[in-house]
DNA sequence: CAATAACATCTAACATGTTACACGCTAACT
DNA sequence: AGTTAGCGTGTAACATGTTAGATGTTATTG
């Protein structure tokens, strides 16, 4: 791969480096013919969802870290399609925060914007103490015994001290208690505003010592929601999130790089 | 312009008929050049943000109306562009919920979902009760002279029974509210995830008989931003927001053809 | 005559070619 | 030495060509 000598370490793409971090053998699949697509909602997967999901993931993974160059015709090759739907793919990751695109000068991972997630905190906080309460109001026996499982098997993950797994169940409660709440599409909205907050979530991970005291708050969550008590689900809900703010501190003096100006 | 015959006429694309809604000779303009781009942080204005906003504009105020189908390349020839752009507007229309793509068949303006706007009335509900408690404690006297000034100007509206300018000026208003909480990029959060509940309300615009009321849910607002009451905000914000779900079943009542299964 | 298979047609999805322009560099000029 | 003008380069933006598939229609078959 050609660079040029005036290049700084910012611009090149570590999709260059090896057989990139995407991995090998891609080969994107179309959906499969379907008749009366219009009356049955199904979700049409095209080539630039897929991209999307793709580069989403490393990005909230942080396989692919703040700053980083992304190069699309390289992304493109390593995936197997055209550039289309990659720019496509981009385009979303764009108007999501993800990415930042500079016209006629390149594409890069979003860096970490501090104002930018106190906004995602403050929507974060907003929708899900919101959701919260109708959650509360409206909760099964069904719902409570799915999120006593969750919480099991977060406990059984803090015991073994297994991060990634503790983050999954984590966020899948969330999801839980947004869908729980019965509104049509909210776990997608929140879901995307979300995405900032995750990222750094996903960086913290490793930083992380506070399993405990999040199992605790957990446990408050289910407790109010199971005696259908809205205004202390939403306080617990409240508490829960805002510890975020303080370990965000933590992260910027760790890892100043990752942060914008 | 060649239709098939067995062309329903939802199909049928107002694009197609005279010299189209979009006007006559539209010339894009694009960006003029600019060093630094990076660092300022320039608003790119390319071609596919134009026609983003001239469609949603479009869809918004109605000249579009639900179910409508969108002809791309009719849309391009009109607006003197070639697909792409188009496309992408359409895109990111599509992630805003305004208008519908079924692959392979066609693009149509979004009919109007109960259960979408239902979603949509609650984020928006949150979104702005949140941020007008922020408002209302930080709110400073040249944000009232201004809130006030605008209140001045929907009297005038409303006098005159000028619909269009009073509609504008709430919005407006509502704008000033959320950019006050002095959070970074909230407005455009709060406008996107309220761009269905604008079009209802543009709809409804012409059956609406209370700007005399609204006026007072206004002054409500603003008298409890002004005496920096937080909870009183809210629960004026609240009110004034709620009104929005009656008058909606009011508009399926009148306009079922404008609503989805 | 109903069910179904083959076909025609139209459009979004995808591929690829081309252009404009942002940025880094360098050289000229003050 | 600092400033500016011009050039080279690489990328996103844009244009356009091609493909696949969803749907309506027609033909075919029982």
């Amino acid at each position: 791969m050609l660079l040029r000598q005036s290049q700084s370490v910012e611009w090149r793409s570590i999709f260059g480096s090896g057989n990139g971090i995407l991995g090998g053998d891609w080969i994107l699949q179309l959906r499969s013919s379907s008749r009366n697509y219009r009356e049955q909602k199904v979700v049409s997967v095209t080539r630039k969802d897929q991209v999307y999901t793709i580069l989403r993931q490393a990005i909230i993974s942080s396989q692919l870290s703040p700053g980083e160059a992304i190069r699309k015709e390289l992304v493109a090759s390593q995936l197997g399609v055209s550039r289309t739907p990659v720019s496509d793919a981009i385009n979303r990751l764009a108007d999501e925060g993800l990415v930042e695109i500079y016209p006629q000068t390149g594409t890069f991972v979003a860096r970490l914007w501090l104002d930018k997630i106190e906004t995602a905190q403050f929507v974060r906080m907003a929708l899900e103490t919101a959701a919260i309460r109708r959650t509360a109001e409206r909760s099964t026996p069904e719902l409570l015994a799915r999120l006593r499982q969750n919480l099991e098997r977060q406990r059984k993950a803090a015991d073994r001290l297994d991060f990634e797994q503790f983050y999954e169940l984590d966020e899948a409660m969330h999801d839980m208690i947004c869908d729980a709440a019965g509104l049509a599409g909210l776990r997608e909205i929140a879901s995307k505003e979300r995405s900032q907050i995750d990222r750094v979530r996903r960086l913290l991970l490793h930083y992380e010592t506070r399993m405990i005291e999040t199992l605790i708050e957990h446990e408050a969550i289910i407790t109010a929601i199971a005696e259908k008590d809205a205004n202390r689900a939403a306080k617990a809900m409240e508490t829960h999130i805002s510890q975020m703010g303080k370990l965000l501190l933590h992260l910027r003096e760790k890892r100043p790089e990752l942060f914008g100006s």
